[in-house]
DNA sequence: CGACGTTATGCAAACGTGTGAGAAAATCCC
DNA sequence: GGGATTTTCTCACACGTTTGCATAACGTCG
């Protein structure tokens, strides 16, 4: 058996020194070569340049000297595919030229960064037929991890996770459910403080523009807005909540309508910015001045909300630190613990000149 | 030699089926695990999964079926390795929350996933240490190819790329340089057309407000504004050339002492969108009416241009498609053909509600 | 019936790295 | 000075693929 081996070694050694030559491929340079510089076995250098203490200072900086100088860099493919770790996430968005998901990326991206990890970027475009194609591509890639932003389709992700054994963080998603983690805005408290500020302002019939009906987010935070004007035992009135679609044109039509009625609205709070945008717009057109005739409330605080004419009050998501949060929180079940709780973030509200009291004399 | 050969292959597959039942890590099922399953060894399972005609039909089909059936995902990382082709592209960005570059990369993604190619992304947060340590991260990936946007520091690649072979394509880089392909937005014509626009309403004073003085871009679409002057015999005022920093609260100021001339410009042409933005509420803040006082045309077509008050007239980067091409570019070189050129994209002039022709009398 | 194509499959060598086991060398202790 | 111990390094295998080459199976033809 033994000599076996032995000749099976020689086998390969001679092998390989008749291969080297002929590399015309130009092949970037590996560990052999850098141990044949070194006068050492490759195993000597793989260890070397890990710092290991197995290796004697002197040997361990020669070593890494010829390796700097050969401008030497590692393989992680090659690493990856033996320690079975490719030190790799993906990150699967809705669109990356969302300005919401781009800086949850941004978040993400730079965690990943400070920790060794690169990350994988696929776009589904909101499509479940592409978002399981793009996960299936991770688990091709063998990605030590996943964070999904803004999916619809979170249900999706169950049978996936058993599936391929890593590790999956959902931001903002549809339905997080309870066999995942996930971390999530806090929507209800943010509407509800948003609300709460109308009605400090002294506004009594406050309308809410949502987003298309049945969304969980539209829900949330139509749920807040309830709760205000609830625990300030305002009525309700049903014809002041209408069902948009989060963009502005909708909410421009939607506009024009709350107006026409008997008893118009006397503040706008809506589902999320680009919605308010589009009822800015609206009410100019009309000649309403804002905030005196009327006052108007945004969610998300893109980036936008400050530039508008007046500058946007809205809810801040604090889109950066979801990112950093969800990538902390896939750096530990990466590491095996066994966090089990979904995060949730305080949503910000930032007041600015689109809302203030009500001043029928001026006008 | 043969026998040892033999001996070599059986001591090979003995402590295979040996190590095999204590792989208590739970690995994804690997090629060989389909193999033993269809009874035929892995070679055939790999060709049978690529269709090579090399396998018969029937074989072919059943090996197929039992991959489906037990989820099997070949590995792209032992893929990578042997073939040395990851199917991998990096790109290098300042910042993924920067909507320009978030747009470029939407281009480059939808690019790579039609062809296979999977996208690392990396910010460098326009630090050419970051930027160095992330392309060194990339040269460890073995990525197949780079793409890099709205880097400053162009001239870091040329050494880097003799370093690692692998294509480089820069998407409005600072120095495209000789060394390297890039895809570049025609500043010259776009702020030519923008000023032609200016002067055909019938200003005459028009201001140019550009970005940090020594700026490539900032540079050529100042030449593109002398052009358009010299072209319809236009004095040229020095004093109505400001340099801002391309954000919008610098562009606050300037605005505010460009109205201070004597002079004051009737028209003023921002370097980019961002500074409009500025300029815009400057204007505002002094009253003056957009465009019956004074007209604003801005730069890059952000997607606010259009809900500014008014609608921003500017002149429009095609950022998805910039970054179509370059991942074109790219897909090309990687394929081995040898472009040599550098792409130029033309700017396209949106005209909005913020430019037109002066109206005195109405004030 | 044997020589010879074809066709379908298996074998084994890579790819570049990590790592446990053990050999060789150096050092120490009595 | 010889064995024990420590230090330093090498061997050989593994990771999961692709692929050139060998070969077995199966006609086909002279």
């Amino acid at each position: 058996m033994f000599s076996a081996l032995q000749t099976c070694a020689k086998h390969n050694m001679a092998s390989d020194s008749v291969n080297r030559p002929t590399s015309s491929v130009n092949r970037p340079t590996s560990i052999k070569d850098i141990a044949r510089k070194a006068n050492v076995s490759f195993s000597t250098v793989s260890r070397a340049l890990q710092n290991s203490p197995l290796i004697s200072r002197r040997t361990a900086e020669k070593i890494q000297r010829i390796a700097r100088d050969s401008g030497y860099r590692a393989s992680a493919v090659a690493r990856g595919l033996v320690t079975q770790k490719t030190k790799t996430i993906g990150v699967v968005v809705t669109s990356i030229a969302d300005p919401f998901v781009s800086e949850v990326v941004d978040g993400i991206e730079e965690c990943c960064n400070d920790h060794g990890y690169s990350v994988f970027l696929a776009n589904s475009n909101a499509d479940p037929d592409r978002e399981r194609k793009v996960v299936q591509s991770f688990a091709e890639r063998r990605v030590d991890g996943i964070v999904v932003t803004s999916s619809r389709v979170g249900a999706l992700y169950i049978p996936l996770l058993s599936e391929m054994r890593v590790p999956i963080v959902l931001v903002n998603n549809q339905h997080p459910g309870e066999f995942v983690h996930s971390v999530m805005i806090e929507n209800v408290q943010g509407s509800r403080d948003a609300t709460n500020h109308l009605i400090q302002l002294g506004h009594r019939r406050i309308a809410y523009v949502g987003d298309r009906f049945g969304h969980q987010s539209d829900t949330e935070r139509f749920s807040g807005y309830r709760q205000a004007l609830d625990s300030a035992a305002l009525p309700f009135f049903p014809e002041l909540v209408v069902h948009g679609d989060g963009k502005s044109e909708k909410a421009i039509a939607i506009t024009e309508a709350l107006l026409r009625l008997k008893e118009p609205p006397t503040a706008i709070f809506c589902y999320n910015d680009m919605t308010a945008l589009g009822v800015l717009r609206s009410l100019r057109a009309q000649g309403l001045r804002i905030p005196a005739d009327i006052s108007v409330v945004g969610f998300d605080d893109l980036f936008i909300a400050s530039y508008t004419d007046p500058p946007l009050t809205t809810v801040r998501q604090p889109r950066k630190r979801m990112g950093l949060l969800a990538m902390g929180s896939l750096l530990q079940l990466m590491g095996g613990q066994n966090l089990s709780q979904a995060i949730t973030v305080a949503a910000e509200l930032v007041v600015r000149k689109s809302s203030g009291p009500l001043q029928k004399d001026r006008r």
